[in-house]
DNA sequence: CGGCGGCGTCAGGGTTGCGTCAAGGACGAT
DNA sequence: ATCGTCCTTGACGCAACCCTGACGCCGCCG
C-alpha cells in the first residue's frame, strides 16, 4: 500500500486530504509543522510527501532540504503563494512538483499518482538482487539467502543492510547510517551500529571476525563490498 | 549535455523556448506536430520532452501514450486549458508535470530541472574520481586505490587528502588546511601538517622522499598535482 | 662561516573508537 | 500470565589513531 505523509498547519486541509486519500486506498499520516514532518518521515518512510510551505516553525524550503539530505522520496509542494520565485526555490531545493492553493482535489491526486508512478522500481518488475561472496540480498523481496537457506533478519538488521547495499562500494558515514535507520535525532549513538553490524556479520559473513563484505572504516563509517 | 525536445505548433513559443534553453546550455530540438514529435523522440532520444497538448494532427494524450510505449523520458505538458479533466488525463497517461499557459519561463525551467534531476541514475550519480600518477582518489566512495589495492586512510589523513584534491593544482595555505581539517581554532600548529603530509606521501607516493604529487611550498602551504 | 627557521622523520603515550558479551525491558503472540 | 523476540544499554579488553616532543637536515640570511 502506498503511504502518504501530509504536512499542513490548517486542520481542515489536512482532514480533507487524509479523507480523500484513505477513500482511495492510500495510507495517510499527517504533521502540522516542519519538525513533526521530519520526524514522521524518518519513522514511517512514506512513499510520497505532500508539503505545505507555510509552516509555523520553519521555512518550507528548509523542510525540503532536511528530507533531501537522506531520501529521494517524491515531494509535492502546496502553497498559497503564486510567486514564481517561491516555486523556483522549492523546486530547486528538491521538490518534485508545486501546486498552488486553492487546488482541485482531482488534480492533486493525479499529480500524486504521477509522482508515485515515477518513483517505482525503474526497471518495472525485475528484481534487483545483489550477490556477494557466500550470500545474496534481494532488495525487492526483502530476502537474504545464504548457502541455499533463507536467513532471518530482524527489521532493524534488514534496514541497516538495505542502506548499506543500496550504497554498495561507497562509504556510508556513521551519522548517515544512524539517521537513515533510527531517525534524524540519532546521530551519535554509534554503539547501535557496533551491535547491529556485529549481528549482520555473524549472520552473513563466512568468518565474522574477519569480515570481507561489511568493512569498517574507523572513525568514519561502514562500507559494503561485493 | 542535456537534450530537450520542444513540441508546440506556435512558432513564437517554440522560438522563445529554444532560445532560452540554448542560452542555459541545453541542447534543443523542436517539432510542430505529434507525428514529428514521435519521430524526433525516437531519433534523438531527448532527456526530457516539453509537450503542448493542442497539436494540429493528433490529440496530445495520444502523443504521451506513444512515448510511454517505449520510454520513461520525463514529459512536461504545456496547455492553454485550465480544466481539471485535461490535467488528470494527461498526468494519468504518463505525463510528469503539467504547466498552464501563459507560463513563467523561470518556473518552466525550474520544473524542467526537477524532472531531469529525478531521472538521473538512481544510484546516486556519476563518480568523481581523480587520477594521479600511480593512484586514484574516489571522492564519492571515499576510496583510494593504488596498484590495484585499496589503501587504508585514517579519518584525518582522508580529510586532509580531500581538501587538497578539491583544490587540485592550486596552492592551499597552511592556515587554511589546518582550519579546514582540525577546526577554526587550529591556525598555527603546522607540525600536524608535517606529520600527516608525511603519512600521505608514505601511503601514496611512489618515492615518498621525492614527492611528485604532494608538493611543499615552503613557508606558504601545500599543493596537490595530478 | 655560524645561526636560525622551516621541514621531514621517528617513536612513545594518552585517548578514542571498535568488537564482544550479557543483562534488562518493551512488545506481541501463544 | 508466560514465553519468545527484538531493541536498548552498559561494561570490558584491545587495537588504532592522534598528539607531542626530539632530532637531523637543508636553505637562507646575517
Amino acid at each position: 500500500m502506498t503511504r502518504v505523509l501530509v504536512v499542513d498547519d490548517e486542520p481542515q486541509i489536512v482532514r480533507a486530504l487524509v479523507i480523500n486519500l484513505k477513500a482511495r486506498g492510500y495510507e495517510a499520516d499527517s504533521a502540522a509543522d516542519g519538525a513533526a514532518a521530519l520526524r514522521l518521515a524518518a519513522a514511517r518512510h512514506p512513499d510520497v510527501v505532500v508539503l505545505d510551505l507555510g509552516l509555523p516553525d520553519m521555512d518550507g524550503v528548509e523542510v525540503i532540504r532536511g528530507l533531501r539530505g537522506w531520501t529521494r522520496t517524491p515531494i509535492i509542494v502546496l502553497s498559497a503563494r503564486h510567486s514564481s520565485d517561491e516555486k523556483v526555490q522549492a523546486l530547486d531545493a528538491g521538490a518534485d512538483d508545486y501546486v498552488t492553493k486553492p487546488f482541485g482535489m482531482d488534480e492533486l491526486l493525479a499529480r500524486l499518482r504521477a509522482a508515485v508512478r515515477r518513483a517505482e522500481p525503474a526497471g518495472g518488475g525485475e528484481e534487483d538482487v545483489v550477490e556477494a561472496g557466500g550470500f545474496t540480498v534481494d532488495l525487492a523481496a526483502k530476502k537474504v539467502n545464504r548457502d541455499g537457506r533463507d536467513v532471518r533478519l530482524t527489521p532493524t538488521e534488514w534496514h541497516l543492510l538495505e542502506v548499506l547495499v543500496r550504497h554498495t562500494g561507497r562509504l556510508v558515514g556513521q551519522k548517515q547510517l544512524l539517521q537513515e535507520v533510527w531517525g534524524p535525532s540519532y546521530g551519535t549513538e554509534t554503539n547501535y551500529l557496533r551491535v547491529y553490524m556485529a549481528q549482520l556479520r555473524r549472520k552473513l559473513e563466512a568468518d565474522p571476525s574477519h569480515p570481507r563484505h561489511f568493512i569498517t572504516e574507523p572513525g568514519m563509517g561502514y562500507r559494503f563490498e561485493k
